[in-house]
RNA sequence: UGGGCCGUCGCCAAGCGGUAAGGCACCAGGUUUUGAUCCUGGCAUGCGCAGGUUCAAAUCCUGCCGGCCCAGCCA
């Protein structure tokens, strides 16, 4: 075959991989003509970072390859299984930005999965265990030594048939039979070692309601519906590597309509957080969050309302690779991710976190300007604001320092500094308090300044924010750092001792410029000089949530001073 | 001490026998009405270690060392 004839190469937007290289050799092999993929989750916790990979891979394979990719839900164990996740998980994929070829549940197999079975059992491949849980695991061996084969091994296929069918009628209490495969007990690989296939468990499921007392197991349905759907690369993350050969035998034994490959890659790892649905949903049972969606959550909900868009985590899935190393991913990678594409469209405005009062003595008391500002300085095509100045105006208190070091560009006595679209102002007293906390700054102001440049062109080393102290309208802030100060909390028996105490910060009297008070939860806001912002959905009052911060050169230089 | 898998810069990651891409982080400059953005430059004689094959090895072979996963009627 001559280059010509290949399926023309995918858009490199996506770095290749191992397994882009699988599928491209597939392709142009004529092992397959079309690519199908499938997402499939659990309904039992809500996505997150880690599932946002998979998600990425999936579809995003099915992308550039012209193939498809289904999103399926895994519901074979009705216990942990709800509703109210699919219909989260849905959201979220969605939100996402990706288009599933088809819907389907693991459940809408259910009578194939049993029809199936019963011709294993036929061929003497399958056969009703009446031991018990603790016996199995006894018979079961260990690592080091093989297992033991059950008494009831060998027991007659019409036996199995009628066994079978009683435990799908209903006959039977939970546990009282599971039906098995006969492979090998004595395999070095544990899964080999006649694993369960069907056990009985008399459960509400949240699709077939009470139609079912019996339901498959993982590793028997999954390779199944894998095949029903057509599914020619089932990717999966590294744990199942040894459970391959299992999903391989089933496929070899029931008369599938084709046989999938599994290729396992290595989950996501990400430092300071976990990504643990198990993890996860403690926190939030235990109230250590707010919810799926709390914002320091690592969830596709809690980042979408920390304020994180669909376009930096999948730039982020993109610049991490996807490999079968077990590794853990810097949180500065999904920082500058989001970073990026924020820099590229928030609205830049002004608003004062820890405000302190500046009185400008030379300015007149009644007067009010509207000066021009800039809604971004590289994107002029978003356009201009306007917005008030006056008299009393409040700067962001560290902006202040009694004592500033050489290199500390803001305010101090006798220092002048550019206030952001507005005047150059000099700072020439300041008021302290009973406790001898500065509480308001005196400065005075050029008046031919004006919009933030001087006639004579004399510079200034810093530009700082305000906001009008007549026209600013009050706010809370919410100022997230990391949820837990271990690089791996996941580690430790007790992970929640690692939770960040300062995770979250609330701060209460903000002073933010008059325009926000018409913020969308939609827009995705620069406090100039402090972070990215947005408005937070769940709040009552006006509440922004940061997102993260900007780059910050002075706080390295202050803390290296320190 | 059973089986499966993995080891390339602080964190990721290309590389597939022809003489170490890229990103993040970091460092040094420049531009700047955000100490942001942007731009420029720096950052592995070295690919877990030790041997071997070869004109040539991160890539092949052998042996070690280190790490992860598996003993649910969870997925």
């Amino acid at each position: 075959m001559s280059d010509n004839d290949k399926t023309p190469a995918p858009d490199l937007k996506a770095p290749v991989n191992f397994i882009r290289s699988i599928i491209r050799d597939d392709l142009d092999s004529g092992k397959h003509s079309t690519l199908q993929t499938r997402f499939p989750p659990e309904p039992n916790g809500h996505l997150h970072i880690g599932h946002a990979k998979s998600i990425c891979l999936n579809f995003g394979v099915a992308e550039d390859f012209k193939g498809k990719c289904n999103l399926r839900f895994d519901d074979t164990n009705p216990e942990k299984e709800d509703i109210e996740y699919v219909n989260a998980i849905i959201d979220d994929v969605k939100w996402l930005g990706f288009e599933w070829s088809g819907l389907y549940h693991s459940s809408d197999y259910f009578q194939q999965l049993y029809d199936y079975a019963v011709e294993l059992i036929k061929q003497g491949k399958a056969y009703v265990d009446s031991l018990s849980a603790e016996e199995i695991r006894e018979y079961r061996g260990t690592l080091t030594e093989p297992g033991r084969e059950s008494p009831d091994r060998n027991r007659s296929i019409e036996d199995n048939l009628d066994l079978f069918a009683r435990m799908r009628a209903g006959e039977f209490e939970d546990g009282k039979y599971l039906l098995r495969a006969r492979i090998d007990m004595a395999s070095p690989n544990i899964n080999m070692r006649d694993p369960a296939l069907y056990r009985i468990k008399k459960a509400h499921h949240q699709r077939t309601g009470d139609e079912w007392p019996i339901y498959p197991m993982y590793d028997y349905t999954h390779c199944i519906s894998d095949a029903i759907e057509g599914i020619t690369h089932s990717l999966c993350t590294l744990e199942f590597e040894d459970h391959r050969p299992l999903y391989d035998w089933v496929l070899d034994e029931v008369k599938t309509p084709c046989h999938p490959q599994q290729i396992e890659f290595a989950r996501l790892q990400l430092k300071y957080t976990i990504t643990s649905k198990r993890k996860l949903n403690l926190l939030v049972v235990d109230k250590h969050v707010d919810g799926w969606d709390d914002p320091r959550m690592p969830t596709i909900s809690g980042l979408r309302r920390r304020g994180y868009t669909s376009v930096a985590i999948r730039d982020f899935c993109d610049r991490i690779g996807v490999t079968k190393k077990d590794s853990f991913i810097e949180m500065a990678v999904l920082e500058n991710s989001i970073r990026e594409d924020l820099n590229h469209h928030a609205t830049r405005v002004m608003g004062v976190l820890n405000p302190l009062k500046v009185t400008i003595k030379n300015y007149p008391d009644d007067l009010t300007e509207e000066l021009l500002a800039h809604n971004h300085p590289q994107q002029p095509e978003m356009g201009t604001r306007t917005v008030n100045f006056s008299k009393v105006i409040y700067i962001e208190r560290n902006d202040f320092l009694e004592d500033a070091p050489r290199k500390f560009f803001r305010l101090s006595v006798g220092r002048e500094v550019r206030l952001r679209y507005a005047y150059y102002v000099t700072c020439t007293d300041f008021v302290k308090d009973e406790n001898g906390e500065v509480i308001e700054l005196i400065c005075e102001y050029d008046p031919a300044t004006k919009g933030g440049s001087s006639p004579d062109g004399r510079k200034v080393k810093g530009t700082i924010h305000w906001v009008s102290a007549e026209h600013a309208i009050d706010a809370t802030v919410n100022l997230y750092d990391r949820l837990f100060t271990h690089p791996n909390p996941a580690a430790s028996e007790n992970f929640t001792e690692h939770l960040n105490p300062e995770s979250l910060t609330v701060l209460k009297n903000c002073k933010l410029e008059a325009s926000l008070a018409d913020a969308s939860e939609e827009i995705h806001y620069q406090f100039e000089r402090t972070g990215y912002f947005v408005k937070d959905n769940k709040s009552d009052d006006l509440t922004f949530n940061r997102t993260v911060t900007l780059r910050d050169a002075w706080a390295k230089i202050d803390k290296q001073n320190q």
